[in-house]
DNA sequence: GCTACGCATGGCCTACAAAGAAAAAGAAAT
DNA sequence: ATTTCTTTTTCTTTGTAGGCCATGCGTAGC
């Protein structure tokens, strides 16, 4: 053959391929299917889960967070809530040191 | 008396008052403190634990990843492990912050 | 045969809580 | 002040609910 195949990347990919992946059982993936919206993956008619590249990437997000982070599963939805607590720690602090100059230029005000 | 008596910090805490400041039971404290290096509060002769100040910060900490984040304890373990600095950082400025905060509001009572 | 499905049930740790004993701290009476 | 009784706090050890999946069953398409 004078081309070497290219890697066809396939449309759905099933659920023991997925599981291969990440080295986990099927079962799992449905588990976590049952827990997190974020992974949703279509079905055919015969109620078979067709996962795509994205649904792919969205169990190795629960992956990632449940296995390598060390995150409860109730610690993952949190963070996948909103959009990560460090973001929301960033937040808080902002906000807080809004409202302190905020404060202070009223005592400023006040002072003259 | 002339002066107010200024506020005096103790040089010890009991494990009761720890568990109170966190709204946990003591047995937790416990059961922390022989999962985490982090936490070695002294003992005395009769076995008791005595709490520092600084012992009681790294309560927090615990408390700030299992309770607040969602680690479970092998992922704080971890998180610990790897990147203690940053953790401790965040939280002072956290605190600092509500501190600042709570101290802000007093003077504007005052100020009324 | 292989792989998939849903559903139910099973099971092993994790993360604590409860139990039981002993000491300390109040409180009441002497 | 001291004795006695009660309540609180601590300790260590043991028990346990529930989180996190795994396994088994019956079924169906390829």
């Amino acid at each position: 053959m004078a081309y070497k195949e290219k890697e066809i990347e396939k449309l759905y990919y099933s659920i023991g391929e997925v599981a291969e992946i990440f080295n986990v059982a099927p079962s799992l993936i449905r588990f976590w299917e049952s827990e997190f919206e974020l992974i949703q993956p279509k079905k055919n008619r015969k109620g078979n889960r067709q996962f795509t590249v994205e649904d792919i990437n969205n169990v190795r997000t629960i992956y990632h967070l449940v296995k390598e982070k060390g995150f409860t599963l109730q610690g993952a939805k949190e963070m996948l809530k909103n959009d990560t607590q460090s973001v929301k720690d960033k937040m808080e602090m902002i906000d807080s040191l809004k409202r302190i100059r905020q404060f202070l230029s009223e005592v400023r005000d006040k002072l003259h």
